[in-house]
DNA sequence: GATGAATGAGCCTTCATTCAT
DNA sequence: GATGAATGAAGGCTCATTCAT
């Protein structure tokens, strides 16, 4: 499991850090027992059992399930958050090369796991009558859309004509949730090379003084 | 709830009609209730309840839980390849024309309903460990798919020059389905007209000789 | 199936017969129904399936479940009653004759069906805690023990010397139902003719004057 | 074993005990539910109430209400097996006296109490259709009637003269099955006392060289 | 008489949660 | 901190019984 390191180190805080690794360790677990199971099937025992932990450990680190699922996708998404706004920060000032960083960081290895897509798609498929994902995840989409909106904008002025960048944005936003969903569901899935791909073919017919379909043109 | 009325009097099916009646009745309160309380709290006595039935009857109908929803998800199946398939059916031999037809069918207030688009993201979302979805969907995913690649190609040819059709045709369904997400996961969901908006910005950008951002020109 | 001949005939009262005839059908499907499943899993739907009829019908002439299985009872009693006391009747005055009938008509194939024993060892397993096997077949087994034992009385008159009849006439009475309890929980059960050839050494060696192992002594 | 205490005090019963013990606390429970209620009435939480404990932690121990009535009926067996083995053991190396202690053991008032005397019966009445009995007791039988098999053979040596031994040892085991059933079936059932009388009159009548009415001779 | 849809009580089982050790 | 026995609410399912047709 490609857990996230935590930014304490072992020795500025000591004494917290065995506890914040069991929650993650559960965590990690969780993740892995809903993409196995599904969302509706995942049980506190199997998340025990998944992590290798006793039963009881489970309430005593998270209290609740809601608790442990909602600590679950705020994991996530932090997670989500961190690699696309890193992957960003990495590419310099170019809107093109921001926009591809900013794609390119969701097929990742790390993020764009089995479990990981089947978490994402668990907890999209439970939204109805419960606001948990609105609550933990609401304003990272947001933020998410915003920025790709922004560099869509910038795009447009290149141009020097303009496709709506709200609707450009969300389409690439759509896209990239899309063919994750296809990685799930599909009965022989393709990969992340393949799902980049297509994402690509989109970016470059919005923008083809900025994007090929193999990518930005330096 | 777009209940689906039965427009066959008792007379014009005596025997077999309220069976199936019944059966229909039971399904749209099964997708109504994964609508309202979602796929993992969607309870056979809530079904029954929604439907104003037994809940004993919802078991002499279906047996089990696990039919019952998959009966649903047959249903819902059905109902949306009926549907884009009748659009094409009405849309005259255009290749652009057939294309609107498919992807307006889809926000069309029959199928685009909350219960509906919010069953379909449980489905989705419960993919992870069983088959069911892939059993009851998979081809007609895949014939969406295929004719959707058809109209690509189509239109590629008359542009002369050739984008992928195969990962056009998947942007297009993808982002079908992820304003469908949007409108579900979204604080504050846009409408299905912003929706359609959205895909007909997406197909301008891949087919402009045959599309504006309004629709198809023409 | 070997349904006993009511004694009536259809000319004598032909209005009465169907009705008299369904309820022997659905009390043989009771029979093979407990022989197949077991008490515990005998349900009124199995019981109308076997006899290839409706579900409501057996409530129509049974009303309830627990008369279905005294009516049952009550049946399988009679039956066996009106066998032993016929094979009495026809076996002459002399004691060793009719215990030899007696004993014998236990194992005729019209009584020591598998369906049939398997009723009444599911029937006296039910026994406790209801009252129900007492009070349909108690006279009955009290009868059939007071006549074996006059006939072991009359025989150790014979003798001139006597062993208890009472325990004799309990030894042979329960040896009978041991063996029909053994042809129904063992693997490999032995035949009829094997359990009558059980039963005659009990005889023989009880009274070895009027029997050998292999029957009665002319 | 003695039946469960119905009298203990919440504090004679610990909240926690070892896994064993708790386990044959709820097969006690089990036997005294079987015999009460009968097979068919006997129910997961009724076995809890006998015990005094909750319903969920019967299937904690067990699983399922087949698993325990399968760990029942093997707990009831090992414990008949143990007895009878045991008073032969115990016996010395005399044929007689041997068969005499196997007989005898089956009424020890901890054998044969009404509680297992119906639980007996009821898994004998549950035969059809399920091969449990078979699975859990088939060898145990079959080991228990071998050797009064041979215990017969070695008598009829003494003799010089032979009553067949498979037969005679059938007799002597269906006969104690027999007046079992009847201290369950029966309205006014004997004793173990007369029970065990009535098997020697059996005895001596095969082998009355080595017994009397009243037990084994010098 | 006969059918089969409909009801609801009750059963087995699961599982989140508590708590003694 | 950690464990796992114990609890009880709730869910799926069965089935005896009722009843309209």
């Amino acid at each position: 499991m490609a857990a996230i390191e935590q930014t304490d180190t072992p020795e500025s805080q000591p004494r917290k850090m065995p506890r914040d690794a069991r929650r993650v360790q559960l965590i990690e677990a969780t993740i892995e027992t809903i993409a196995r199971f599904g969302y509706s099937r995942t049980t506190m025992s199997e998340v025990a059992r998944m992590a290798g932990l006793s039963h009881g450990l489970v309430n005593f680190h998270f209290q609740t399930k809601e608790n442990l699922l909602s600590e679950t996708l705020l994991y996530l998404s932090d997670e989500y958050r961190q690699n696309w706004t890193g992957a960003v920060d990495a590419a310099g000032v170019d809107a093109a090369e921001q926009l591809y960083a900013m794609l390119a960081a969701d097929f990742r290895p790390e993020i764009c796991t089995p479990g990981r897509l089947a978490a994402w798609c668990s907890f999209w498929g439970e939204t109805s009558g419960r606001p948990l994902y609105q609550e933990k995840c609401g304003s990272n989409d947001e933020q998410y859309n915003d920025y790709l909106e922004t560099l869509c904008r910038r795009m447009n002025a290149d141009h020097g004509y303009s496709v709506d960048p709200t609707r450009t944005a969300r389409v690439l936003r759509v896209t990239t949730e899309g063919v994750w969903l296809d990685m799930m569901t599909m009965q022989s899935p393709y990969e992340a090379a393949e799902a980049l791909a297509t994402l690509m073919v989109c970016v470059a017919a919005f923008f083809p003084r900025h994007f090929s379909a193999e990518g930005p043109l330096h």
